[in-house]
DNA sequence: GTCTATAAGAGGATAGAC
DNA sequence: GTCTATCCTCTTATAGAC
């Protein structure tokens, strides 16, 4: 642990990815330096241009892994036909993810000003499919009758930005479980789409 | 306009306020130098230290200034003794004032974590008031009957993320006015509270 | 009140040794 | 793969002339 020189491939890699979302999150992308990065890591500056070819990359590759794990792991428990179902194991899902990983989704909405152009169509794509998955739920649960929304587009971005807001305030040690918080959400979601129940 | 010197301290501090607020919300707190921020108001960077002590004086008092701000309008408009319309009140008064001011919404809550340690305190304490704002009206319809909510708190902050959030989509020249968008996200706050009507 | 000039340092990124 | 050393640019903030 204390050697100064050597060969750590197999894991400098994901410390440095460690290092940096962590830091990215808790002090902004622009506010860090890669020799911060590196001396979290344990190494030197220099040594980080062995993984990233610059700053900007080691950004879009947290932010483009972390949307696309949202989107796969959303497929995965997406399985039910029921609209108000699906909504409920939407709702249910979001913040269970969103509490899971702070880090991750605080810069994926927090740094996406500081994304060059290109990456930042990337991601805002990514984030679009995520948000179509919503309105899809809303769409259907509409045409069979069984939500009353007045603008499902409104709804998708009114629910996400509420849902999501739970890693804003949310502390393990707090009045409330993470299936407490789950239910309360779930009980808002369920009348804001007026779902009788 | 074009001369290189002279006394305009009237017109200069606004204008060094207006280009911060600006670019910090554009670009970040962290991103923006003090060069920049002279260089849109046409002055060379030391002029703007016989405005501002230093950068995070510059940004605390944009987001001090836009709190209390906030705070002052809320208690103008806040009149009704019911609930129900106390709360139709609260939420238009946050979805048009939010949509008036983007820039000095979008740096108030995400360069809080740019903000030196008291800063930060007292700027969290104006927000608190905020909330709170909210939070009486909701406990006041519950303790009438007209609301049904299963926890108030986590209720306040799902609200005010789900309203605060128009900042982030909405556009003056899209499908939807104003006005539209208003009584779109009464629609679901008033069912999310479970409010009849 | 604004300028020019500058201090004193931190930033991203690269070169070459090992 | 990592180190040390370095290039060059940009940074915040101040000093003193006008």
């Amino acid at each position: 642990m204390a050697r100064k020189t050597g060969s750590h491939a197999e894991i400098t890699g994901p410390r440095i990815r460690d290092a940096a979302l962590r830091l990215f999150a808790r002090h902004g992308y622009a506010a860090v330096s890669m020799r911060q990065i590196a001396a979290e890591v344990g190494v030197q500056a220099g040594a980080l241009y062995a993984y990233t070819s610059d700053k900007q990359a080691l950004l879009f590759d947290l932010m483009k892994g972390h949307m696309e794990h949202l989107l796969g792991s959303w497929k995965e428990v997406a399985r039910s036909a029921d609209p108000a179902q699906q909504l409920e194991t939407f709702v249910r899902f979001h913040i269970r993810y969103h509490l899971d990983r702070p880090d991750e989704v605080f810069i994926s909405y927090m740094e996406l000003r500081n994304l060059e152009p290109e990456n930042f169509v990337a991601l805002e794509s990514l984030r679009r499919r995520y948000e179509d998955a919503l309105q899809d739920i809303l769409t259907e649960g509409c045409a069979a009758g069984q939500f009353t929304i007045s603008d499902t587009r409104v709804a998708v971005m009114g629910l996400i930005a509420m849902l999501t807001g739970v890693s804003t305030w949310f502390r393990e040690s707090g009045r409330l479980s993470r299936s407490d918080v789950e239910q309360v959400y779930w009980d808002m979601t369920r009348r804001a789409v007026g779902l009788a129940g």
